[in-house]
DNA sequence: GTTACCGTTTACGTCTACGTCAACTATTTT
DNA sequence: AAAATAGTTGACGTAGACGTAAACGGTAAC
């Protein structure tokens, strides 16, 4: 059985740390995609030699560029977040400008959020109305088996079952 | 005066009509973007001559485009939505697979709405941090203006005035 | 020692969603 | 008649977000 130590090595980083594949695993992404946010300045993990160790702030990050992604924004603005909130430490100046950026991309969630919502109203009305049709394309295939029942006829007694197959 | 008669020409489509001026004007894209979504089977409009014309159908699915596209779907989704929407007339198995769709598309959004919201929730946070950050500012500055008044040189006295203006 | 596995760099390829000319037509305005 | 305006069809270009293949290094397992 081999340790369930992280393997971590070289005078220990203090504090938990992943190798990319592990991250790659865990967040379902390739690592090609995980080194290429490094490229483009999202991520920036340490290296022990020439791999790459990634750090809970590193896994943090990854998690809020994906979520991102998931939202639509494209990786240039993800950045622009990130440097930001990095900068965003001193100056009246810088935090108004920061609290400006962030009304802005607010506004652009809740437009988003309406959009959600409508598309799901619109959604539960489709899948009603397919329900509906289902249910009455359900009565009258009952109807018809009905029918067939009221007046047996020879024929084979599976024929029903046989019908219902038709829809195949 | 020009009449404000929608233009229409060639025995008339019974029903409103737009040009594809129109429709990007009223939804702010390039008639380059419209053109490109009927070559990917999106719209279909018209023709009169050589030119489209969009009906009330083609501007709902524009809306629609436009919309999914805000949501982070491709077009290729979208163009299945609408395939799916046209076919799902008939037959329950048809029905059930598009039931079957429709609650994927579900989960999918809901997924997003979870994710959109914990966004809102962080920015929200992360506004008031940045708010108190401020107010510290502001207070601190009141306080070395303070100290400023309490041994009052011969300097203009309209002096904190323009202190304020300093925050410009 | 060699096979397997994980990681690295470099570099070109690809798919999506258009942007950007160019060259032409039809209509309206001056 | 000339110019402006709106539309059309190619055709090529491009930015973003990786995929994919080549060629190599380190280490653990057999």
């Amino acid at each position: 059985m081999s340790e369930p130590q992280p393997t971590i090595r070289e005078h220990d980083l203090n504090g938990t740390t992943y190798t990319i594949g592990e991250l790659a695993k865990e967040f379902d992404v390739t690592t090609r995609a995980i080194r290429f946010y490094e490229d483009e300045g999202l991520l920036s993990p340490v290296r022990i030699g020439s791999k790459r160790l990634y750090r809970r702030r590193d896994r943090a990050r990854l998690k809020l560029i994906l979520r991102g992604k998931r939202l639509g924004f494209t990786l240039a603005e993800i950045r622009e977040t990130f440097n930001l909130y990095d900068e965003a430490h001193g100056e009246s100046q810088q935090l108004r400008y920061y609290l400006s950026v962030l009304e802005e991309k607010r506004q652009h969630l809740i437009r988003q959020r309406a959009d959600l919502e409508e598309t799901l109203r619109e959604l539960d009305q489709s899948y009603a109305h397919c329900e509906q049709l289902l249910a009455q394309q359900e009565q009258r295939k009952a109807k018809d088996q009905n029918a067939a029942a009221r007046r047996p006829t020879r024929r084979d007694p599976t024929a029903a079952t046989q019908q219902d197959s038709v829809a195949n």
